[in-house]
DNA sequence: CGTACAATTGAAGGACATCAAAAGCGGTGG
DNA sequence: CCACCGCTTTTGATGTCCTTCAATTGTACG
């Protein structure tokens, strides 16, 4: 925290009082009980600083990660060094979850900022289903959430042209921020991010990610300039992004409905 | 089915004595007992004809489909006609789920070939984890599966170049057909799509993807021509397509680990 | 105040798109 | 069996969007 009017890499609203896990993630709705049933298997909190791996590569699968402060992304090397952003991950995100154990992670997941992640063991998790056959579900849901949002992107990076994928990533972290901090009406936001990775999130080159930041702005649609993001124009972007903010809001929501 | 040597439209091997539910989707393992229970909340078996939806996008979300027989892919459309493939989904495959309900696909789902789907509505499906809790576990392993999957496209779209991208997309479908009919060896198969298929999946043109096939033919890696897909030398498409065949394998696999 | 990293700008080249036309294949009906 | 039709594949010419390489400027932070 650097004293900043703008504050959006801390804490998220509402912990599970017991064990620190966000209740967007697992813990949403659960029974008090329940929650003190993760809480014992849950083995650890652990910090990340930013730039290093929360799970390398190749790594085995052996445990999920909840994300409970701090920006992360998910990410895929190729064998000459091309990286390509996957998926841009806030607090109360899940991460690293693997159908079945003996796998290792085709992705890798990098912290942004400094980040705390909170660590259930693989083989714990399937017994916590077990007695709490709800949290399963909630596993799949979560799990179909970002599948949709990664056909979103897929949609978007192969059909869309340079401007229209800028837009499109802006717009989608724009809303996932808001529904996070629901208090913000503000459109302006701390993006810890370099426009390099904007470029790897959105199949560009750093340089060409710029040159679309600067017609956007331009053309009074967004302003972008040193991690730090100004909206002046979002029915204009929405327009150029292609997507239906009423119908991304229900799709990025942290929480399940009734 | 027309006498063809390759058969790859038909039945999977091995379905729910009960209900005819592929093992491969939800059914692999259970006992015969919850067998029978999927089999009583099952609403019945449609038939779709080659070309027609599905599910049809900003179609509200009431059901899952088993895809039982028949190929099919999952799409989304831009504004202006612009289409991208998501995935392809072989028989034994879960379409439709998302999450909740109240909610709208924001994908479709066409039927490649003539297919049969089995229906099972939302309702019934949350009674039915209810009652076997295994089989939201599973939901999510699927759901979390499909997930890579798309990963996996995400970083071939976004950062390889046109001969890379037909590359991978052909060994995907290659090592994911093999592993449905284990029986057959061959490198020769019946693959529905056309090359506009291809394109729109590799967010190419379905013109560049012809250029590419013929330099890709010429260098004695894979022959497609109407249909007919032949792998000449599997090991040069790996290395193009930067694809490891064994995690391949492992990944897309129907079946869980024990 | 200096250093490291990020953003910006320019020039040149390449990969893929677009448009258009011809040829090939498969199914249908005479 | 042949002729026809629609769909798919193939090929060519031209244009453009984005990349690459390189140099400069700007910003944050110790």
């Amino acid at each position: 925290m650097k004293g900043d009017s703008i504050d959006n890499s801390g804490e998220i609203h509402g912990h599970c009082p017991t064990c620190g896990v966000p209740h967007v993630a697992l813990c949403e709705g659960r029974s008090s009980e329940t929650l003190q049933t993760i809480a014992r298997f849950k083995s650890g909190d652990v910090l990340v600083k930013a730039g290093r791996d929360v799970l390398r590569p190749g790594e085995p699968c052996e445990s999920i990660y909840n994300l409970v402060s701090g920006w992360a992304f998910l990410y895929k090397l190729l064998e000459d060094g091309r990286r390509q952003i996957l998926h841009f991950a806030l607090p109360g995100a899940v991460l690293g979850f693997h159908p079945s154990e003996g796998m290792f992670s085709t992705y890798g997941v990098e912290a942004l900022t400094d980040s705390v992640v909170c660590i259930v063991h693989h083989s714990e998790l399937r017994t916590l289903v077990r007695e709490h056959p709800e949290i399963g579900m909630r596993l799949a849901w979560l799990s179909s959430r970002d599948r949709v949002l990664a056909y979103d992107k897929l949609a978007s990076i192969g059909r869309q042209c340079a401007q229209e994928r800028v837009a499109h990533l802006i717009l989608e972290l724009f809303i996932r921020f808001r529904m996070q901090w629901p208090g913000h009406k503000i459109e302006e936001m701390l993006l810890p991010l370099t426009q390099e990775h904007i470029g790897d999130a959105t199949g560009l080159t750093g340089v060409h990610v710029n040159r679309v930041l600067s017609k956007l702005r331009r053309r009074g649609v967004v302003e972008f300039h040193y991690r730090r993001l100004r909206i002046l124009d979002p029915d204009k972007l929405a327009d150029i992004a292609d997507i239906d903010p009423q119908v991304m809001a229900l799709w990025t929501r942290q929480s399940l409905p009734d």
